[in-house]
DNA sequence: ATAATACTCGAACACCTGTTCAGTTGTCAA
DNA sequence: TTGACAACTGAACAGGTGTTCGAGTATTAT
C-alpha cells in the first residue's frame, strides 16, 4: 500500500521539486530536462505523470512549454536564466526613510520589480540568493556618488568587515546613508566614496544599524532631469 | 608529403548565416533550432550538410553541440543568450587619453573583455549591437558621478540631443571628460551630473569631439582603497 | 458506503531529430 | 590528366521524446 499525500490547494511539494530540478538541470547543462529526466529525478515511473504535473504548472504560470518539441519548457518569474540572478527591488532608499529589508523567508515571487544582472558582473561569490536591490530617491546620496534614480543591489549584512560599502540607518539623525565602513577604536568612521567629503564619526555609544552591503550599483543614464 | 591546406580562411558566408539564424531563431522562440530547420531557412537541402558545418564551428569555438541532444547547441562568445547583451570593453578612459571608439567594422570577437547586462535593464531601445564599455580609470570623472574603476557603457554618438550625457574629448584642455549636454545659442552647455559642480560653457569656435552617449554606469562595489 | 476527485501506472504510438553512409560535384595542386 | 579534398546530396536508420489511453489506487465529500 502507498501512502499518497494530497494537497489540493496551491503547489505540493511534488511541483517545487520539478520546478527545482528543472532550474538546477539548466544551470548544469544548459538546456531543459526532457520529461524522462524529470520522472526519474523526482522518481516518478511515468512520463505521463510528469506530463500531468507539468500541465498544472503551466497553468500556474511558473513554466512555459513548446509542446511537441523536445525539451521544450522554460521556468518563468524568478527565472536564473542562463547567467543571469533575478534580484527583487523592494522599495526605495532615501534618507528620511528607514530601509525596506528582505524578512527572513522572503522570496522574490511577490517583489514588485526586479532587476537582472549576470552573474559574471557580480563581484567574489555574491551569488546567493540572498541579494536585494533598493533604487535611490533624491539627492542624498551623492556623497556616495550615487544619484537619484540609481539601483543599488545590496546583500543582508552579516560579517561587514572594515572597507566594505554598506547601507546605514542612523536613528538619531533619522537618516539613511550609504558609507565605507571603518571599525575604529573608540567608534566608527563613515567615509563617503568621494574623496572630496569628509568621513563621519561615530561613536561607539550612538545608535548605527548596519542594513546591508552594498554589492553594485547600476545607474540607466536617460536624460537629464 | 605536402599538404596544402585550402580555403584555410575563417568563416565563410553560410557559416555566419547558421550563426545569425541560430540567434535569431533563440531570440524569437527561446530555444535553438533543429538542424533541419537550419537547413531549411539557409537553402541547405541535407541534414548532413548542416551537421557539416555546426561541426566547423564547433571546432572553430563559436558553437557548443550536445549532441545526441535534440536543438542542444548554444552559441558562446558574443552570445546575446536570453535576455543578455554582451558589450565589448574597449578600453579605459581617462582624462589625459583619448576615448578608443569601434571601428567602423568592429566586432566584439576580438575584444579582450566585455560585460554582460540584461536587456531589460536598457534604457529606452538603445538594444542595438553597436554599444561598447569603458572602463573608467582615475577620480576625474567625479563630478560626473563616476568612480574609478566603474564601467560605462556607450552608445556611438551620432544625433545627440539635449539632455544627453556624452563622452566628449576637448583637444585643447587634452581633457576626456562626461557631461550632460546642452546646446545654446552662443555654444554649448556642458552640465556636471552632480549638481554641486558648475557647468562649463564651451564656444562654438572651441574644438569639441563628441565620442559617444552614455546608457549606463555600473559599480561592482568591492573594497575601498 | 458511494461517488467524485486527485493521483499514479505502464505501455504503445508517432513524430522529431541527430547520425551515418555511399555517392556526386567542383576546385586546385602536382 | 590525376589525385586530393572540400562541399554537397539523398536516403535510411536508430534512438529520444511528447502524447495519449486504459486502467488502477488513494483521498475527500456527501
Amino acid at each position: 500500500m502507498m501512502m499518497m499525500v494530497r494537497k489540493s490547494k496551491g503547489l505540493g511539494e511534488r511541483h517545487q521539486k520539478i520546478l527545482d530540478f528543472i532550474a538546477s538541470y539548466q544551470r548544469e547543462h544548459k538546456h531543459p530536462p526532457s520529461i524522462r529526466e524529470i520522472g526519474e529525478y523526482c522518481d516518478i515511473s511515468s512520463t505521463s505523470v510528469v506530463n500531468y504535473y507539468l500541465d498544472q504548472l503551466e497553468k500556474a504560470g511558473l513554466l512555459e512549454r513548446d509542446r511537441k518539441i523536445s525539451r521544450g519548457m522554460r521556468l518563468v518569474g524568478n527565472t536564473p536564466l542562463g547567467d543571469m540572478l533575478r534580484v527583487p527591488v523592494l522599495g526605495v532608499i532615501q534618507a528620511g526613510e528607514p530601509i525596506p529589508v528582505p524578512a527572513s523567508d522572503f522570496s522574490l515571487f511577490d517583489a514588485d520589480e526586479s532587476v537582472e544582472v549576470a552573474t559574471s558582473l557580480m563581484p567574489a561569490k555574491e551569488k546567493g540568493k540572498d541579494l536585494f536591490a533598493l533604487q535611490v530617491q533624491g539627492d542624498s546620496m551623492i556623497d556616495a556618488m550615487i544619484n537619484d534614480g540609481d539601483i543599488v543591489i545590496l546583500k543582508p549584512a552579516q560579517d561587514v568587515r572594515n572597507g566594505e560599502m554598506v547601507a546605514i540607518w542612523l536613528s538619531d539623525k533619522n537618516e539613511t546613508t550609504l558609507k565605507y565602513y571603518f571599525k575604529e577604536k573608540d567608534g566608527y568612521r563613515l567615509q563617503p566614496a568621494n574623496p572630496q567629503f569628509k568621513p563621519i564619526m561615530i561613536k561607539k555609544t550612538e545608535p548605527l544599524e548596519i542594513k546591508g552591503k552594498v554589492v553594485m550599483v547600476i545607474r540607466k543614464v536617460d536624460r537629464y532631469n
